[in-house]
DNA sequence: GTGCGAGTATGA
DNA sequence: CATACTCGCACC
């Protein structure tokens, strides 16, 4: 082979080149040339590069950030890396005049390359991080979010770590037995689980009833289809969540079993879990957005947890979400899907609705035995009436219901954030208290202080209500400590306990408590809460979102699914408007109908995922020029640009931002993410200014 | 991103 | 006519 390697292939491309030039500049330095140039040849004495014997060619991805250069160049192996220059290794390459990284995609005899080939330089580790699965999966969403690879494979490739990879990893043990009998409840969950074990790849959307430990039942599948002799992928929104599924799985079967992987644990460990899967010691691997792309051998399950968290959108280029990154990997691969939560998202219903995954739900009658929500409130007309009637934060019914389960076990009661409680607003009307600076929300930032802006710091000593001419502010919401003294004052004798921000709880006992938490901070009750109370649930409905109301949904039914079955629990009391959409979705407490609604609403509005939608965000010179080049499938829609508001933080007078909103039928969604993609790839190649384009946002705040 | 070649402006 | 500079593009 090296006698057929094509001519001109061999090594030190460089000196025809640089040395005619060196001699011409020492010209004009007579003294120095000679000199000069003998210093000069040194490099020249280099061998020529001998290549490989097998496969010469190494097509190479190049980590470089340019859309234009998002493919592979070929370069010559180097007959002394040829064993260690796998498809799927770390590479060192002379990239337009300079080192960068990239990884081996594949090896070939030949390149179609008509210029000459450069030498590998270094093969950074032989250890193949980046498979051919992989390799496809990143190619795949790096095209439907209209990002480059190299992006994609900064999340998916960690950071190598030498010592790490240094150190073997164990062997897995053989799986003990496990009696995998909880989803017995649930229409289809047997049949699910049997697939599963048999080998099988079933695809399911699965709501999970109040009461039920999730992560026990996610815990049985993906030990069911390790049982199958392949791999399972759980995703979870946060470290609480993975500690649970963690806890779950070590019950089940043991630990040894399966990996966290998390970006959390710092590069040492991520990269050792990392390793560990690649190499195969585990079967099960368990973590957050960023064990979405794990390097499992065989995958037989992706599965993830309460999708509808925003956790799960990704806060780097190119913005893809785990939830779409799995299921893009089980289209691939065809392996078997799980997508779950107490409530539904509107993406999981369109799963069902296409009819790509099947329901796994509870019976009508189970849901029953399960949790009876009832609302006790003001609604919006008795608050128009009297807008004072909100001042009861604790109606009479929540206060005895609170009171009723107290007697029996820990009653939750949940709170909105301490975040959204300090915006001021007008004692009379509610109008929410604006700065007139800058017309930034005011706040309060400790009792008895002056209110000032949150945005620009000017203080607000006499404030008048525009709309009604009031003097009077007060918080709306009194945030979760608030909370705690009142609800303490209201049971004298009762232990409080907090949980919200940074001082999460895990998990409480069963003996009678108050557990104050926030949206999100729930902690888990030994054996469940006697009762679960939602207040001020208004205020979660209030954020200007587009998702308000899922994401509303989404958090009070994850609350009250904490709550234990109805013959000594089962009640969940929510302090709201009886007439609100979301509140009524509670009570029926019927995720599918809920979602199918959701959905309902997205088509006639255009919005994902009925419609794929795009933003970019640039300044409205960019903007204009974009919007003429961009060649848009028929039925695209162009929206704005509108104005960018200035982020609260950002100092006023920044560069001015636009935003232009495009959006297709669902079925020319692929067409608009390669025009897109097609657009920032001219555009980095004629090195115009930066476009931020995102896929399906999550929100259009 | 950077380096290089083509093309153009500029000065002796 | 030679040199200096900018622009555009390719980068294996």
């Amino acid at each position: 082979m090296p006698a057929s390697a094509p001519a001109g292939w061999i090594g030190a491309v460089t000196e025809p080149g640089v040395a005619p030039q060196v001699g011409q500049e020492q010209l004009s330095l007579p003294g120095l040339a000679r000199a000069e140039a003998r210093r000069a040849k040194p490099p020249s004495k280099k061998p020529p590069v001998q290549p490989a014997a097998v496969d010469p060619v190494a097509q190479v991805l190049v980590d470089v950030p340019l859309a234009h250069l998002d493919r592979p160049f070929d370069y010559l192996v180097p007959d002394t890396l040829a064993d260690d220059a796998v498809p799927g290794a770390r590479v060192k390459v002379r990239f337009a005049g300079q080192d960068v990284d990239g990884f081996v995609l594949a090896r070939a005899a030949e390149s179609a390359h008509p210029g000459r080939l450069m030498p590998l330089r270094r093969v950074v580790s032989p250890e193949p991080v980046l498979t051919a699965e992989i390799a496809a999966l990143t190619g795949e969403i790096a095209a439907r979010w209209a990002g480059t690879r190299s992006d994609v494979l900064r999340l998916a490739v960690p950071p190598r770590h030498a010592t790490t990879e240094r150190k073997p990893s164990p062997n897995p043990p053989g799986l003990p037995p496990a009696d995998l009998t909880r989803w017995a409840p649930y229409d289809g969950g047997a049949a699910l689980l049997d697939a599963l074990d048999a080998g099988g790849s079933p695809r399911a959307v699965w709501s999970c009833l109040p009461g039920d430990d999730w992560a026990l039942l996610l815990a049985e599948a993906a030990v069911a289809t390790a049982r199958s002799g392949r791999g399972a992928l759980l995703c979870v929104p946060d470290h609480r969540d993975v500690t649970r599924l963690d806890e779950a799985l070590t019950a089940l079967v043991g630990g040894g079993h399966h990996v966290v992987l998390t970006a959390e644990a710092g590069p040492a460990k991520r990269y050792a879990a990392f390793l560990a899967v690649e190499r195969g010691a585990a079967r099960i691997v368990i973590g957050t957005r960023a064990a979405a792309f794990a390097l499992l051998r065989e995958i037989g399950l992706v599965a993830v947890w309460d999708d509808g968290d925003d956790l799960y959108a990704e806060p780097r280029a190119p913005y893809c979400h785990t939830r779409d990154v799995l299921l893009l990997r089980s289209r691939q691969t065809g392996c078997a899907a799980i997508v779950a939560g107490h409530a539904r998202s509107a993406e999981a219903q369109y799963l069902l609705r296409t009819g790509w995954a099947r329901e796994v739900v509870g019976p009508r009658d189970t849901v029953r035995t399960r949790v009876a929500v009832s609302v006790s409130g003001a609604t919006d007309f008795d608050l128009q009436r009297d807008p004072m009637a909100r001042s009861s934060r604790l109606p009479q019914e929540a206060h005895q219901a609170i009171a009723a389960g107290l007697r029996s076990g820990p009653v939750l009661v949940q709170t909105p954030r301490a975040g959204y409680a300090t915006r001021l607003a007008c004692d009379r009307c509610r109008t929410p208290a604006a700065c007139a600076v800058c017309v930034g929300p005011l706040r309060i930032t400790s009792s008895g202080a002056v209110p000032s802006c949150a945005w620009c710091g000017t203080d607000a000593p006499g404030w008048t209500c525009p709309e009604c001419g009031g003097h009077g502010l007060r918080a709306p919401v009194l945030g979760d400590r608030r909370t705690a003294e009142e609800l303490g004052r209201a049971f004298p004798g009762t232990p409080v306990r907090t949980s919200s921000g940074d001082r999460v709880l895990p998990r409480v006992g069963a003996a009678p408590a108050i557990v104050v938490a926030t949206p999100g901070a729930e902690p888990v009750a030994d054996g469940g809460y006697a009762t679960v109370a939602l207040l001020d649930t208004w205020l979660l409905l209030a954020r200007s979102d587009l998702r308000a109301d899922e994401e509303a949904v989404r958090r009070w039914s994850n609350a009250a699914a904490l709550v234990r079955p109805v013959p000594d629990g089962g009640r969940v009391v929510v302090v709201g408007d009886p007439g609100a959409a979301g509140v009524q979705a509670l009570v029926r407490w019927d995720p599918g109908g809920y979602a199918e609604r959701l959905i309902a609403e997205r088509l006639s509005a255009h919005l994902p995922p009925a419609s794929r939608l795009a933003t970019l965000t640039a300044s409205p010179a960019v903007l204009e020029e974009v919007e003429a080049a961009l060649g848009l499938p028929p039925a695209a829609e162009v929206l704005g640009p509108v104005p960018l508001p200035h982020e609260g933080t950002d100092r006023a007078g920044d560069d001015d931002l636009a935003r232009l909103v495009l959006r297709v039928p669902r079925a020319e969604g692929p067409a608009l993410s390669a025009a897109l993609a097609d657009l920032q790839r001219g555009r980095s190649a004629r090195k115009q200014p930066h476009v931020r384009v995102e896929v399906d946002p999550i929100r259009l705040g």
